[in-house]
DNA sequence: TTGACACATAAGCAATCCCTTATATATTTC
DNA sequence: GAAATATATAAGGGATTGCTTATGTGTCAA
């Protein structure tokens, strides 16, 4: 089985507006994918090669009903952005609980000095 | 003053692991430009293109200190990032919930046949 | 002031990205 | 079976990316 290389993969694949579009359709329910493709105004094959990097990078499952091809989010490997991400979160509240600090210092300061 | 495309550059500017690298660097303290680059095999023109999409995303500000550049993380802009993600979290939890549910109702079954 | 240093920008280039049109494959319908 | 439908893949091309080397700019040190 080939397995692509899963950290790269991620962050390149939702780097494409069109690609977290789709997913966020997914967010609400399985779709062919014609109408995945109904809201961007691109061809059916681009759309087709869409799907095939989030098939790739894992990010969507697909199952074949007919002539249709089902597909479904599969949102495990957001847990790695998911997870990079929480590291900066810690730090822009520092921030925003260092200016609120800062404000208060200035407020007394002001206070003060009148 | 010339605003970039937001929303377009922080998914983009993440995109690359040298920049994910920088910012990673980052969050331990500013540094200069000289430090940023030392982990990575590359040329200093090639660092410093980085440092400028970090620049342009508004990831990173900078300082003149003598002839350095000093460095700080922004990290505000990855709040956008945050929020996209989060949005998904619930759904995997939601997703692990209804498999250990199911892997219940599997053993229920299991036991009830037995 | 002259040279070394830290960095940015310019120019060029191969690889990759994202689209297109053309074509293939499988399924349903007539 | 033949035509229509849903989708995928192939091939090609322009734009963008990420590097390289060459060069510019400002600062420090002798």
């Amino acid at each position: 089985m080939p397995r692509a290389a899963a950290t790269e993969s991620v962050f390149q694949s939702i780097a494409d507006p069109t690609r977290r579009g789709i997913l966020d359709l997914l967010k609400e329910g399985e779709r062919p994918a014609s109408e995945l493709g109904a809201p961007f105004q691109m061809s059916q094959p681009a759309l087709s090669q869409h799907l095939r990097i989030l098939r790739d990078a894992n990010l969507v499952s697909v199952r074949a009903k007919g002539r249709q091809r089902i597909y479904r989010l599969n949102p495990e490997p957001l847990q790695e952005l998911y997870d990079w991400v929480t590291h900066y979160q810690e730090f822009w509240h520092d921030k925003l609980r260092a200016l609120g600090a800062h404000l208060d210092t200035k407020a007394r300061n002001n206070k003060r000095s009148r």
